[in-house]
DNA sequence: CTGAAAGCGCTTACAG
DNA sequence: CTGAAAGCGCTTACAG
């Protein structure tokens, strides 16, 4: 790899002069320029981003952090999250922890030194000791879907709001044994969901039909677990909500092999709809949160703390979506 | 953030010596060790990635290029990748191209200029040049799925196998006549399985029925489309191959829609099966490449480049995986 | 308009 | 067993 210095021999003046003409940083002689420039060219030079980081302290780059990617709302985010970076002019590193808390802490301390000056975080919720070590470090963070530190900034979806919502839904459809298939409690958006699913249910006057499993939380087992448990333990049960559409494709498959019949019979809703609803054949009805849109704010968000300058960052803040219900075949 | 001069200036030794004793890479006395430990601990210190890396010119990190993570092959790739650079102590940065050669670009250029060690990609096909170049300048690379560059390291599945495979099985499941959903030609994986399904169809005297489409490669409407003209232009059609899933269930999605029943009536197979063929209310047959091993492979022959000593890199090599038949209930 | 020098945070021969 | 020094590749006051 050439550097600056053989790019500076070549074209016959001294380094610093070569950094200010290739970024430039101040006025070069327009001879001394071109020389500098076909010698760059000729060379094939490519400036070495860890030196100038560590010079700069800069590095236009954030990390995103995320649980899983396959088959969950968390490649759609990412999708938008490294569109609003790539507006602003920083790249993104992305780092999956498959949900493991060990992997999450190892890409955590990676990333804290020196190689992003952001992160974006959808966490475990096991290392929130650590998430805000790194945040007083004066790396800026922001939480999204996962809200688990008060504190730092954070974007969400009104889970309750969202868990409530599907049950009038399929209430005003004419279900009226509804059940929820959820997740891990300790998570935020879960745990919401499971809030406003109890409202609803309490104010409508239903029966409360809570089913987890010890499955893998965003599987299709755990759909399929739960969904099984719910019609042997619950006569009359006309209607399901699925935290996540995996859930909700492990709940479909459940019913069709009992010879259920959907929407006829029971009638099925994702709480978290991401494109694959859609292209079931039975699609499914979702309640959909505008991933691509919380991404690209939690870039602007991560990318605002990062360059506002040190003596006003913005205080943490909490941006919180609506999600909308996307009516589909099986209610 | 403390540096080594800070644990150096609180423990009373040299900066040397600190260092010495936080990477155990000579004998320090125990009591310095004590005192240097205690001093890191206290400061919190974490050494600086970039500084580390620059001096050392090493970073044991792998840069992981894909096309897409939504609903496609590389994720579960990915996961292989992950956990193979995991095992001999390389992180993975992830960057993902959305198939554009512009941002596939920039990210081949970030990643090159000092970030990583070594470059796993899966192609837009349309950078070969930089591809090369990188190669050339010292970065150990190596393609997965889609080869594009001989002379670089590749990791396939037998896309002609797989093709030419799905077709035998179709005909002794009964069908006459078999069309194919593609994708794009330039890139080898679909190539591939078009010149396998063309030699099938040839030997067994079949005709061929190759569609394509303008839609996005990767996508539902895709396999929609495609599968609408087939079934306007081929009478007596009655099996499908779609290159991948999510073509698939775009295909299943039209024959749906018009009564058609499978497989009864036409049978359907994917040709890129990955987790969601199984989940399905109707599952879906598919030739399934071992996505998890292939990502780990690919994991060991990079790193495997990386620390080869210089006067003996290993030859580029290519390593084909067989794909295997997964039967379910679409044929 | 350009050069010489210092320094980002680290590692590693070289002495002793 | 430890310190002083050089250097990785860059940028940026400071002179001139």
């Amino acid at each position: 790899m050439a550097t600056l210095k053989d790019v500076a021999r070549l074209a016959c003046v001294d380094v610093s002069t070569v950094s200010r003409a290739l970024n430039n940083t101040s006025y070069v002689h327009p001879d001394t320029k071109e020389r500098i420039y076909a010698a760059a060219k000729e060379l094939g030079y490519h400036p070495n981003i860890m030196a100038q980081a560590l010079r700069q302290g800069k590095r236009h780059t954030i990390g995103v952090v995320v649980p899983r990617l396959h088959l969950a709302i968390f490649s759609e985010i990412l999708q938008g999250i490294e569109l609003g970076a790539r507006k602003l002019g920083y790249a993104t590193l992305i780092c999956n922890t498959e949900d493991d808390p060990t992997v999450e802490r190892d890409c955590l301390n990676r990333l804290r030194n020196g190689f992003v000056d952001g992160i974006i975080i959808a966490g475990t919720g096991r290392n929130g000791r650590l998430v805000r070590d790194i945040r007083a470090s004066g790396i800026a963070v922001v939480q999204i879907v996962r809200q688990q530190e008060g504190g730092i900034s954070s974007i969400v979806a009104d889970y309750e709001a969202c868990g409530y919502e599907a049950v009038y839904y399929l209430y005003q459809k004419g279900c009226r044994e509804i059940g929820l298939i959820g997740g891990s409690l300790h998570l935020a958006p879960y745990r919401g969901r499971l809030e406003g699913y109890r409202k609803a249910v309490k104010t409508l006057g239903l029966r409360e039909n809570f089913q987890q499993s010890n499955y893998l939380m965003n599987s299709f087992e755990y759909g399929y677990e739960c969904m099984n448990q719910l019609l042997d333990n619950t006569p009359g049960l006309d209607g399901v909500l699925a935290a996540v559409d995996i859930q909700g494709l492990g709940a479909i498959r459940a019913l069709t092999e009992r010879g259920i019949r959907i929407p006829e019979q029971v009638k099925v809703i994702s709480l978290t709809g991401h494109a694959v609803g859609g292209m079931l054949e039975t699609s499914m009805t979702s309640m959909e949160m505008p991933a691509h849109e919380m991404g690209e704010k939690a870039a602007e968000m991560v990318i605002g703390e990062i360059e506002a300058p040190a003596d006003k960052k913005p205080s943490p803040q909490c941006v919180t979506f609506a999600t909308v219900l996307v009516e589909r075949e099986s209610t």
